[in-house]
DNA sequence: ATGGTTCCTGTAACCGGTTACCGTCAACCG
DNA sequence: CGGTTGACGGTAACCGGTTACAGGAACCAT
């Protein structure tokens, strides 16, 4: 039965021995002979003891602990990029702090708060403000997952604009698109930006008028759903609508079919992320897909090697590589393995 | 320009006074006269000092932060529930740690280690052994949340088996439907485990013979695909499929629209959650609502509450209500106000 | 003048670890 | 046999706060 109220004293005194060779025993550094070793051991032992965090965090000046700052749990993408980070870091021993802003005022300061509790952390894009994470970066060291801020800040996100604009060509010259309807809002996060800005560039490159400006809603299932409505109510019924992430392109094809539309049939929809659910829709989602955990498993890593060696760190920024998916929605034949 | 480098030693050394009174400026407590209080206000000021949490928790024995775990960020459930206890926790100045345990064997160890940083845990049911909540409990606080643990420990759940033994009911008398078809695992989870039970008490309570086994799938938007599929390949199609939540009855939706059936013509699906999706799609999900978030926060709450005076601690289970709502899916007529 | 209050503030111990430094002792060498 | 060496382990300072206790000054009543 091992009391947690024991201390390094308690057991130095039951095994005969100072506090200093039992922080030595169970750290295992430093010259202790087998004999002390083994009273301390079994001490320790018998009476379950294991060294308080507190203890040794200020002791050592460090909390071996993350913090990851996020705006708010919607839908799978920001699940998968949780439950990457989480993992790498509980790898490391590390335990994990969440703020989740909801977009309120005040979470800057909670954010400084933070800083004061954990060894690093690392902010998803388009949470708090730059000037935030300026503040931040000066207290621990901080790395931004899917999106940037500030220069000095090293980020790791996926490659947007190239793909967006290959699934835009796709679009526009495989299926001889026209009038594409863009749905997202590109000020709301910075994925969304640099996906609006792909989009933009493949009409640009073909030489095409600028598109119509985009939709601004939401990332999540249901503004989807409110953006197809809204486009679907304006009459003419767009050829294609190119939903900023898969979330909103699931709405907006339950939006769609429930008009009584037929995809890609009567209009295209088109996705970004490739989660789990866009395969198996019907017809599937063309989308671009990004490896949303190991994004948030290398900012993770990133981080605890700059939080364990500070001269590590570096301001670069780790660009994951995404691939465009056909499937379905667009208008190509689905194939057996979609 | 404030250094976090900064101690309560190097202000009173600025301020010209002890530790102990920059202390009791800090925290208002105490005997300061005016005059010192404004050179040691002054001081902190300058210098953008603030206390540090580790000093602090060492001496007050307490961390002031809780930890939540869980099994996995699957689907919008889980995130409201993270989203609600870390709302209420974080406006308690409580910090929020969590681990997210992936279903992993060595899970239980990685908890016990949380109980060792955090002045209390929230565990979600089904995500640890019974026995392993034992340990805990032993160690710090502990509160179920959406399910139960061992007899002891206090839980925080919503009301299930009353409401799918209506919802079921509505089913069975109200649409005359029989061969009711279960998705869902009742080894699973507590909740689901709940939801079976009183999806089998209905049948029983009408004198009808008990439903067939359920399918045993997952709690995801996935999961309900698939089990539509496999109920689909047996031939005759169920008249309903009573999910286990919401998202496997939207993936079921889904499946079953992509073969080209009609729901509620063909076959009818309820799910249970009400998540906001449910209420958007065609036709409209009739499910069971749940206050997700107020169930999340109200566990933390009852941690908090427990935390700050251990002799307030009970074993009681708090249970949430919840309601029946009836939209198109299981053939009702479609009101204006769904 | 003296003893008792009251108010303010400093000293030092404490929370629970880590670790620099130093003393002890045995072994070994010349 | 004195001196050097190296293994071992204890003492005490330190991390950064909180707080019990005590001491000193000012004031009041006797």
């Amino acid at each position: 039965m091992g009391n947690s109220r024991m201390t390094a004293r308690e057991i130095a005194r039951l095994a005969g021995v100072s506090v200093a060779t039992v922080s030595r025993v169970w750290n295992g550094v430093g010259q202790v002979s087998e004999e002390t070793r083994r009273r301390v051991l079994e001490a320790i032992e018998a009476h379950g003891y294991r060294p308080d965090h507190l203890g040794k965090a200020l002791a050592a000046g460090r909390h071996n602990a993350v913090g990851l700052v996020f705006p708010g749990l919607s839908g799978p993408y920001f699940s998968e990029l949780i439950q990457g980070f989480e993992s790498e870091a509980v790898q490391s021993r590390a335990s994990v702090h969440i703020l989740c802003t909801h977009l309120r005022e005040d979470s800057d300061d909670q954010v400084i708060e933070m800083a004061r509790r954990v060894d690093g952390i690392t902010v998803l894009g388009g949470t708090i403000s730059d000037d935030a994470v300026r503040r931040l970066a000066d207290m621990v060291p901080v790395v931004m997952l899917a999106g940037s801020g500030p220069d000095q800040v090293p980020a790791v996100r996926a490659e947007n604009t190239a793909a967006m604009a290959e699934l835009t060509r796709h679009l526009l010259v495989e299926h001889g698109l026209r009038n594409l309807a863009f749905v997202g809002n590109p000020d709301g996060s910075p994925d969304v930006s640099e996906r609006w800005a792909g989009f933009r560039a493949a009409h640009d490159e073909l030489g095409l008028p600028p598109p119509a400006p985009p939709i601004r809603v939401g990332l999540q299932q249901p503004d989807g759903v409110y953006a197809a409505e809204r486009l679907l109510e304006r009459g003419t019924v767009p050829p294609a609508i190119v939903c900023a992430n898969d979330e909103t392109a699931l709405g907006a094809l339950v939006g769609v079919l429930g008009r009584g539309l037929r995809v890609p049939r009567d209009v295209v929809i088109t996705g970004f992320d490739d989660v789990p659910m866009s395969a198996l829709v019907s017809p599937p989602l063309t989308t671009v897909r990004q490896p949303i955990r190991e994004l948030a498993a290398e900012a993770a890593r990133r981080l605890l090697t700059t939080v364990a060696d500070p001269a590590a760190a570096s301001p670069e920024h780790t660009v994951l590589p995404t691939t465009v998916v056909i499937r379905g929605s667009c208008g190509c034949p689905v194939g057996p393995n979609p």
